[in-house]
DNA sequence: TTAAAAATATGACTTTTATCATGTTTACAG
DNA sequence: CTGTAAACATGATAAAAGTCATATTTTTAA
């Protein structure tokens, strides 16, 4: 028996929290709930989309891949992210490639139900618009930070967003664990650059690890290298 | 007499062509047309706004300033742009600067009557959707160059994106002149590394100047340029 | 018109970051 | 378990980009 739209929890993190009871229990019926392995592609950069995830557990990347061979990460995907929002609502191929970073729950939602929402309950658009707002700003923020920033302000403006999007586990490590490779897609920077930077962050104390796990030990200290250098 | 929305043509490039005729004609009595000087700030960053401006003709550039004294452009608006459109619909204050490149014109729309359509037209809401979205996408691109692309990549990039935006004038040149250290601005780089490059690619016959004027004059090697090394 | 200010240009040098090489540790499939 | 691959780590070096200095040209405003 399918878990019911109407009763998921999920969807008071996103858009979906506006639809109305009748467009949920349609979706409800049509929805695919997915299990998706670590490692997994979500979809490829410049697929057609007949749908979106809905994230119900794990984590995911968004991402671009370059003429240089690496990958840019643009966005880290935390539960309730609705995955391909963007490609559907502008029935565009996708800009972004979405893997896997942990086993997944994901519902898959036929793009037909967002569209019927989209054109007919006024408040689903107002809150799919405010959404995308949020990321455009969230974007225009990092395009500065990449801009004008310093490898070593990147890696601790990282750190920050990944406590604060993902939280802590019961030891106070970061929960999510990245390889230091995905982290360096992240800031934008050579894996040794930021493998290096991680570890001057550990001696002097404002990090500490336990395999891939980083905890943050000075908060403060750390919070200070993102403004200044 | 003031010029009336309804009559309007600059509306067809944005997201209030979707508004219906009565909503116009609440606009028109309410808006103010100004002229704005070129140098003249529109709005700072971390102002409330309590209106937007529709873009009749100029050029103005959206920028946030960086703890390292520089200004970072994310975009640069063309006719037609509604500045402040994303605060206005998030009720935030704004995340950008904006400031007149060249003398302006522009219309003050106070921002009752855009959150009223987008409460009441679903057209209108999904029109400012679709704007922010493609917003949104072309934000997540910038972000991947400024990350993986040098600056000689991404100077050529900028030049061909200032010659898609706003065309060339009679003489073949980008129909947009902003000084070098803007360009740097936009590229995220020093003004010398800018001008460096810039002078690189005249020497490469790339493109010629004419003072602050720039044409492109071997499109196919530009772009080259753009993609790989 | 002309003096001052701003913008452009270029050289010299420093710092940052990328790349390549290599060794060590960790994770994991058989 | 254990061998193999992946990830981590670090040094050496090269390349890219930033900074500072200074000269020239262009723009602007009195």
């Amino acid at each position: 028996m399918h878990n019911r739209c109407e009763n998921c929890i999920i969807k008071e993190l996103n858009s979906l929290k506006a639809l109305k009871k009748d467009e949920l229990k349609r979706i409800s019926e049509s929805k695919v709930s997915k299990n998706i392995k670590k490692g997994e592609v979500i979809f490829k950069e410049g697929e057609r989309l007949n749908g979106v995830f809905c994230v119900r557990s794990g984590v995911s990347k968004l991402f671009k891949m370059c003429d240089n061979g690496k990958d840019q990460i643009v966005k880290m995907s935390a539960r309730g992210e609705v995955l391909g929002q963007r490609s559907v609502i502008t029935d565009e191929r996708t800009n972004l490639s979405a893997v896997a970073l942990s086993d997944m729950e994901v519902c898959y939602i036929p793009k037909q139900h967002l569209q019927d929402s989209i054109n007919n309950n006024i408040d689903f658009t107002k809150a799919v618009l405010l959404n995308i707002a949020n990321d455009l700003k969230f974007a225009d923020n990092v395009i500065v930070n990449m801009a004008q920033k310093t490898v070593k302000q990147r890696c601790a403006e990282t750190l920050k967003h990944l406590e604060d999007s993902f939280g802590t586990d019961c030891d106070g490590f970061i929960a999510v664990t990245l390889t230091r490779e995905d982290i360096a897609n992240v800031v934008g920077t050579a894996k040794e650059a930021c493998i290096r930077t991680l570890s001057a962050f550990k001696k002097e104390k404002l990090i500490s690890t336990d395999g891939k796990r980083i905890k943050i030990e000075n908060k403060k200290a750390l919070y200070r290298l993102i403004e200044g250098l």
